[in-house]
DNA sequence: CTCGTAAGTCGTCAATTGACGACATAAGAA
DNA sequence: TTCTTATGTCGTCAATTGACGACTTACGAG
């Protein structure tokens, strides 16, 4: 069974390298290493964190030694691999957007999302998350912490001022009511992408219906809340 | 660095099987059997599908040959461990205590996923149920068609039912609005237990507004369907 | 053209890892 | 007690896998 491992490496390198790879010559340092994240992103999201590096280094199209002269371990790689495609993976002009009160609220939501949803919460970005939370619980918090509340603050700030309500003071509560919008979007994403389930609902009108209820519901979550901490 | 995989195997050993392993002599084949799986959804959920054999035997406190003596191989163990965990983690009462109209739908529902967080979206259940997601995309489908469209087909029901609407014709977009509660539900269990997210708020009153806000947005969300569909 | 340097490969090592043949031993039936 | 049998372990094999020393070769400056 020598031949097993060898014929699906060599499986792996046609169909990811096919296209661009095959004839690519020398490149310098910092274009190599660019290609390499670039694939290396793609086959860790694919086979996980776990995915060996000689089937990376045949999906890259080079020896598996040349990966050790960009980077000193494969911990480093995959770590790199995080840094360039999780934690860079947000827009800034989505705050901006989301803050033009010239636009309804739920334009504004509608169009972040769809936004969101092809931009970041894509199968590749999803299940690097995945596997990154799966093998280092310190992962995830990085993103959620830095990136995401400040996005479920804002969701708050311009929902309440659309339809004209104080929001508590507590700012955990805040965040958790936020989260039954951003969560079930997210989770939307998550059931497409990772349990693969069918969706014949248009992108589209999963989330029109999606903030709708957000904005819809938001003022009897409130005084839920209020009603339970008087 | 001999010494190193050995090391870690002792302390997997330890964690592990201090309680009650370590004086276990010899069992009858069901028995050992059983206490095997039981280890196995432990470990497979920490380490991933891909965790070996050999710590997995350790924290079994037995010899890494006797799993073999049960399973003929680590696949069929594993594919063992997820039939046993994930898809026997569904209590068949609940589609009856869903359905008694005596209690309003906010208590039936709340009730429900208080009872459902407990009960099946653990740690344990959740890692066992991505790591098997991410690596064979037909093990999630199992799942979610033959129980959570079930249960996703009452909530609409009973939903529509108290506050006196009727649900559009389309099935996939009934599912679709059902999955607003049931995700953003699942994802806050994601959030706790792979994320690792700080939670501050009680569960209970989380699932309180999450199916305040469903109930309370519920009409909007299909008008707003019927609307984008006339 | 020549030569130095950086890009890239080959082959190999030590550790790991799934799998299993051969052997050992405890528990119960006769 | 003795013998059978199921329970359980030891040691090992072949394949894998991260890592790296030694070597080769393309490319551009002079």
């Amino acid at each position: 069974m020598k031949a097993k491992s060898d014929a699906l490496r060599e499986q792996v390198r046609k169909t990811s390298s096919a296209k661009k790879e095959g004839g690519s010559g020398r490149l310098p340092h910092a274009e190599r290493r660019a290609q390499i994240l670039e694939t290396a992103s793609d086959f860790f999201a694919e086979n996980g964190l776990t995915g060996q590096t000689r089937m990376l280094a045949d999906a890259c199209g080079v020896s598996q030694r040349l990966l050790y002269r960009f980077f000193p371990t494969k911990q480093e790689l995959v770590a790199e691999v995080y840094r360039e495609e999780i934690l860079g993976a947000f827009k800034a002009g989505w705050f901006v957007d989301l803050q033009n009160r010239n636009l309804s609220a739920e334009e504004r939501f509608t169009a972040f999302y769809v936004d969101y949803l092809e931009t970041t919460l894509t199968c590749k970005w999803l299940r690097l998350f995945l596997y990154a939370s799966l093998s280092d619980a310190s992962m995830a918090p990085d993103y959620i912490t830095s990136i995401v509340t400040q996005l479920l603050e804002v969701l708050m700030r311009e929902a309440a001022h659309e339809i004209g309500i104080d929001l508590p003071d507590d700012r955990e509560a805040v965040h958790e009511m936020a989260w039954t919008l951003h969560g079930s979007i997210s989770h939307y994403a998550i059931r497409r992408h990772i349990y693969k389930a069918s969706w014949n609902v248009p992108e589209k009108q999963v989330v029109k219906m999606h903030v709708r209820m957000f904005l819809a519901g938001l003022g009897a979550m409130v005084e839920a809340y209020n009603a339970e901490n008087s």
